[in-house]
DNA sequence: CTTTCTGCAAACTCTTTGCACTCGT
DNA sequence: ACGAGTGCAAAGAGTTTGCAGAAAG
């Protein structure tokens, strides 16, 4: 039951990490096969299931049913463009004590918290000027 | 165009209604199925998503990547078990203001956000005797 | 009467899994 | 060489959808 180092396993955690746009299993997949054409989709599941389990990646669920995946592991709040579905990073400048859920009922034990704003990103939102718009990541 | 009302569609609305425990679909299927047997899945599914449309739901993604309703659609947070998988309401006596994400980007058109919190609820965690342990859904 | 809604079942999407083979260690 | 990992394809869970008939307005 030792845990081994693959070729798949290297590729799919390097993939993550190179990501900025919090990629799904798919998406994931795709990018592996530029540079591993015959990469199983079944692969890239495992994998990142074991990269979750070492937490070397955090597992997203963000608006919809779908898993995505963020290599950026420390506490950070995500923002879910409800228009063209982009999932950005916020700055979570708060503190942990200013955040912390002193209002939880006694008894919860609280491991991690989750916050996702949902709205509209500037470039849906309209506030980017059209010359920029389009180079919006 | 325009919506019908329907003795499915009261069902529906009236189980989410009188739910606190933030049912799935299929939850929601079992018991509507209680008052009315002949019900089908996919009406179930139908109409939740027009109780949603109508806002008369909050459609709710935590943890894992099945959907959960509430009826209680006021802005407020939740706890996610991870070893029970329950979901409880959690009181935000914050103010709106002190959660408002001052800190988001200029340009970002926030229309809500969703916070949750994860760990063990007080029953898994341990608080409760171990006469009830075992009770827990 | 018209149009939406329903029940049914098939289709669809995302994810997991069984199997025989491969390849780290 | 042992056993975890892989590719493949099939299965699984959750959700959506096409259709013909039922029923709300």
């Amino acid at each position: 039951m030792t845990p081994r180092r693959t070729p798949q396993l290297d590729a799919v955690y390097d993939v993550v990490r190179a990501a900025d746009d919090h990629p799904t299993a798919d998406t994931v997949y795709a990018r592996v096969r530029r540079v591993m054409p015959t990469v199983s989709l079944g692969t890239i599941y495992r994998n990142l299931q074991k990269l979750a389990a070492a937490r070397c990646v955090r597992v997203l669920h963000v608006g919809d049913r779908i898993t995505r995946y963020d290599a950026v592991v420390v506490e950070h709040d995500h923002f879910c463009c409800e228009r063209c579905g982009a999932v950005h990073d916020v700055e979570a400048p708060r503190t942990r004590t200013r955040r912390r859920p002193a209002h939880v009922h006694a008894g919860y034990a609280v491991r991690t918290q989750v916050v996702t704003f949902y709205g509209l990103c500037p470039h849906c939102a309209g506030v980017v000027p059209r010359v920029a718009a389009g180079a919006a990541r």
